[in-house]
DNA sequence: CTGAAAGCGCTAACAC
DNA sequence: GTGTTAGCGCTTTCAG
């Protein structure tokens, strides 16, 4: 592997001046300047980033860490922060937690032995410790609706009420009147705060009954949710949950006894982005813009670096309801 | 960023004893140790991958180069290599080209930057030079049916002929006799293959008119290639696309034309994996295991850092037929 | 069983 | 406009 030395023997100058060529970070005479550059492509070299960051005592990878990477509006997620992440030249390290509040403390420690500047964790599932660490190392941060916004801390507040609304109101237009929603376990804020929106806007409207159950957010934890729901008398007509996995497993429910989506029962989710792309039919879904999260979230932790100081900020995201064809009026209705 | 110094002050001990305590690289007097390791926690110390990589001459870090993060496929084996490297006390770095061989290049080139150990190319679009590239500068690849084997050169050979053969004779038992293909730009060797497989497959069957079509591999390619033959007469009464997102394409091309999937249309995809868990209705699809294949790629590369003159090898995945509810007889039988 | 010290490849302050 | 050099934080050889 070839190393900065041996381009500057080649060149016929000091490393130093490779170093300010490469990096723009001087100005160089054209002449000199050109011959780096040829040494450069004759001996193939590429900057070991390893020394680099050694150096500058901080790596050009941003941690991103997600809840599973198979889930579609993760990997959408994923996929819009990377793009960002490299138009400012940064790499993108992904850690997956598979839901477990564990594996979001580990991998912000692998992340810290990187040295990385910053890391989004993009998680439901929060170990508590995990704000504290980042701090203590002063590694700046964004969250999820964790409302911590502070120095080196920014959050991503999505705005599910709106969302929720719409996807409510377009039910009681349908004409459905019994409305179950699976929350997640409430230790999770997040989950906890879609439930609560839920809740208060059922509130709102004295025709509706709402149902709530809390379930893993998994697609057997909603399986079984709905399973329990749909044994209660009156039996609910439309099922609203926490997130599109669950939506899924709601769905198999369904089909499992025989009913039909949507003409036996309506469902809506939250969180769903790209099988409304792809899938027939897709779900009827409270859509978070995966995409913009994933700017939202690279661009925050990118102004944190530029001053350290300055704290971060909170970000209002919109949701709002797209419609498919999971939704249908009541089958008393029909 | 407590650094090992101050852990070895802490401890008082030298800097040696702390690295050898972490890396457990040579005995220790338990006591020594048990400083060590109080003064690690007290300070909540954590090493620096930058400079043990520098020190190393190569990092921890795995590349990982695919075509789509979001796309199911990838994004489970993603999922899968990661686990498996994390094992292994490795991090994986994860590039996605967007199905543009000029940006597989370039993930590469970064890869290279941060002194990647190996590197698993599994897209479908190479760019000719990046084995060359890795090979220069001695770094292990795994590539997807790019049939390249030797030192430092692995390779994971997708069967999918058998796939392709269970997948016909299912349509040709139900009674089809029509049946197109929609394949991939023919510069891509994976793509070549799979548009192969089903050429000789149809070939042994001299009772089915095979069609085939090349297209971008993407959902408007497919659903281009899906109109034009959907145009010919007489129409095809079964497609089968190259991947899951074209078979996707075909299936919005033929709901949009108003023809119902599965009783107007039969549709078969490759690659299909998150979806059949979690869609109603989901393809049909010839299954190629991601987990299977996210964990070959890393253990092909990581028995390939082991001794690294011994050289890759070549692994067989075996694809299977997955039914599910886009295939039927063709309407004329029903 | 432990420590001193020479690097690993790059950056940036300082000198020319 | 360019070179010298002292680190950055860790590993590992060589002495004790």
């Amino acid at each position: 592997m070839v190393n900065i030395k041996q381009v500057a023997q080649e060149a016929g100058c000091s490393t130093a001046t490779v170093s300010y060529v490469m990096n723009k970070t001087r100005r160089v005479r054209p002449e000199t300047a050109r011959r780096v550059m040829a040494a450069v492509s004759k001996l193939g070299y590429s900057m070991s980033f390893a020394a680099q960051n050694l150096a500058a005592r901080h790596s050009n990878i941003m941690g991103l860490v997600v809840s599973n990477i198979a889930n579609p509006f993760y990997s959408e997620l994923v996929r819009s922060f990377q793009d960002h992440a490299l138009l400012r030249n940064m790499d993108t390290l992904v850690m997956h937690t598979n839901f477990d509040p564990q594996r979001t403390l580990a991998s912000v420690q692998r992340l810290l032995g990187l040295r990385v500047p910053g890391v989004a964790v993009m998680t439901s599932e929060m170990n508590p410790t995990v704000p504290e660490l980042l701090l203590e190392n002063e590694v700046c941060a964004v969250y999820f609706d964790e409302g911590r916004v502070g120095p080196r801390q920014g959050n991503l507040a999505i705005d599910y009420r709106a969302g929720i609304q719409e996807g409510l109101e377009y039910l009681l237009a349908l004409g459905h009147r019994r409305v179950a929603f699976i929350g997640g376990l409430p230790q999770f804020p997040v989950l906890l705060s879609r439930r609560n929106a839920f809740l208060e806007v059922a509130a709102a409207h004295p025709e509706l009954a709402a149902l709530v159950t809390d379930a893993e957010f998994t697609l057997s934890g909603a399986y079984f949710a709905a399973a329990k729901l749909l044994a209660a008398t009156p039996r609910p007509t439309a099922i609203m949950t926490a997130n599109d996995t669950m939506a899924f497993g709601a769905m198999h429910y369904a089909y499992d006894q025989g009913l039909r989506v949507p003409q036996d029962l309506s469902i809506i989710g939250l969180d769903n982005i790209s099988f409304t792309e792809y899938t027939q039919p897709a779900l009827t879904t409270i859509n978070q813009p995966a995409e913009e999260i994933g700017r939202l979230a690279f661009e925050s932790l990118w102004r944190m670096l530029g001053d350290e100081e300055q704290g971060g900020r909170n970000y209002d995201v919109r949701t709002s309801l797209v419609t498919r064809q999971s939704c249908a009026p009541p089958p008393e209705l029909a």
